[in-house]
Formats: structure tokens, C-alpha cells, sequence
DNA sequence: ATGGTCGCATCGCGA
């Protein structure tokens, strides 16, 4: 059973719910991942997306923050939510595709502006919540899995505008990029994004303070797709939308995409 | 070095 997923940050499904149904439409990925919905779950407009042929989903909400959602054309089954950090936010969810593949799909906190956890508690709070994913995937190693959705961090020199401006920038400290790679390490997970387009400049997300987000190019790959070693080599065509950052009341974040033929 | 823009629980906070 071949599948297309995407992970997006949305940034508010309800106020951007025509650029998903625009997504859906446009581009049909049989699993869409949102993470930052924004909303309750019952205020999620699923209707919407069910005329789309979406007519599954599993989902952690809140009002105004946070909040994950996988929402599908294929059976889901819920396979429970973590509290990573036990900050009490919506921030992962996870449910079982008919073949067996479970997908995580996991918003990590943003961390703050100041990249000292004495100073700012939030940046502790992004480390813990990472420290709890690498214990959670040791004690629990996935299999048939895809891990997916906002890590806000971007691990590469080549997943950022520039390296060396960036490293005591909350999103690229080297502390962030060592804790990511550690709950990385633990799942044995791959990235397959990288593992499809290798090398050159990658983002998935530009600030909404740039006067021009195009011409100052200026972003980050904070979205991720990963998958287990078990189903990783049936991982490939990534994609990250760049248009979409163009369009209309947009998301500060575009999608990413991967096939697997599973 | 600073300030810049979004969304919402909206005049403050989180991103």
C-alpha cells in the first residue's frame, strides 16, 4: 500500500482551513500531519475535509495553543498521545496506518529567544521535552514507524541561512541540535528528507518579520520527516512546498512531503 | 544592535 504523507504547521486551522483544503486538493497526500492547529478538536473543521476524501482523524487539541492533528484518507487507529515534559500541551499524537506504520506526529516546543535555561524557562522546557522523546523511543524502539512534524530545530549547516549567525540562535545551538540527534540516535531514526535530497540548502519555514520572506531567503528546516530503518529505504520523492509560503494569509511554515512504498 | 509580524485565551503572550 503506497502512501504520500506531509507534515505542516499550520499556524491555526481554523483561520487558514482554505489553505488545507488548497493543499489537499492540489497536492492529495493520503496522510496530512498539522501540528499548531490552534484549536479545540471538536472546532477542528473536519467537514471541510471529509468532502476532500479525508474523512479520518486522530487528534490533541487546545484552545489558542499548540495542538497536532493526523488527518487522513486512510484508517486510523489511535495509538495514544504523549506529554513529553509534562507541560500538559498538545504537542504529540500517534495512530497505526492499515499496513501497521505508526506515525508520530510531535510539535516541540519553540524554546524562547535566549538559549540558556537558567534565563528563560521555556528553552528547559524544549530540552526536557527532547530528553523525554530520546527515553521514550529507548525504552519503546519503533518499528514500522514515521516520526514526523515541527522539532524546531534545524539540525545542518545546510538547513539554515547561515551557520554561523545562527548558533546562538534558539532553533541551531549546538545543545539543541546534540538533544535532537539524541532522541534521533535512540529511535534509530532517519531522516528522509536528507536521505533524499542529501545535500544544498533546505527550509521549511521563514519568519513573518522579513519585509520580503523570498528575496532575503532567510529560513530554517525546522519540519522533519523521519522514519524507522525497518521502512526507511521505501521512503523517497520528499518535497517541501516552498510556494506555499506565498500564498495568501500563509502559514510561517510550508508543508513537507514523502512517499513510501510499503 | 535593533526591531521586525503574526494569531488568539487579543492590550499580553507565545511563536
Amino acid at each position: 500500500m503506497p502512501f504520500t504523507l506531509a507534515t505542516w504547521n499550520i499556524n491555526s486551522v481554523r483561520l487558514r482551513e482554505g489553505l488545507v483544503a488548497r493543499l489537499m486538493a492540489d497536492e492529495g497526500p493520503d496522510v496530512l500531519c498539522l501540528q499548531e492547529c490552534k484549536s479545540p478538536v471538536e472546532k477542528i473543521p473536519v467537514e471541510t475535509f471529509r468532502a476532500l476524501g479525508y474523512t479520518h482523524m486522530v487528534a490533541r487539541g487546545q484552545k489558542g495553543y499548540n495542538g497536532v492533528a493526523i488527518i487522513s484518507k486512510l484508517p486510523l487507529e489511535e495509538v495514544g498521545a504523549r506529554d513529553f515534559a509534562s507541560l500538559g500541551h498538545a504537542r504529540h499524537v500517534a495512530a497505526r496506518l492499515p499496513n501497521g506504520v505508526v506515525i508520530h506526529n510531535c510539535y516541540v516546543p519553540a524554546g524562547g529567544d535566549i538559549p540558556d535555561r537558567e534565563q528563560n524557562e521555556k528553552f528547559g522546557q524544549k530540552l526536557d521535552f527532547l530528553t523525554e522523546m530520546r527515553d521514550h523511543f529507548f525504552a519503546e524502539k519503533p518499528a514500522r514507524s514515521i516520526l514526523v512534524g515541527d522539532l524546531n530545530i534545524a539540525p545542518r549547516e545546510d538547513d539554515v541561512w547561515s551557520h554561523k549567525q545562527l548558533l546562538k540562535i534558539v532553533s541551531h545551538t549546538p545543545i539543541e541540535v546534540e538533544h535532537l540527534a539524541q532522541a534521533q540516535d535512540a529511535g534509530k531514526w532517519v531522516d528522509i528528507t536528507r536521505q533524499d535530497i542529501p545535500s544544498g540548502l533546505l527550509y521549511s519555514w521563514w519568519s513573518y518579520r522579513a519585509a520580503d520572506w523570498d528575496a532575503a531567503d532567510k529560513g530554517r528546516r525546522l519540519d522533519h520527516v523521519w522514519a524507522t530503518p525497518d521502512i526507511a529505504n521505501a521512503g523517497h520523492g520528499s518535497r517541501i512546498l516552498r510556494p506555499c509560503r506565498g500564498w495568501e494569509q500563509p502559514s510561517d511554515h510550508v508543508p513537507v512531503f514523502a512517499s513510501f512504498d510499503i
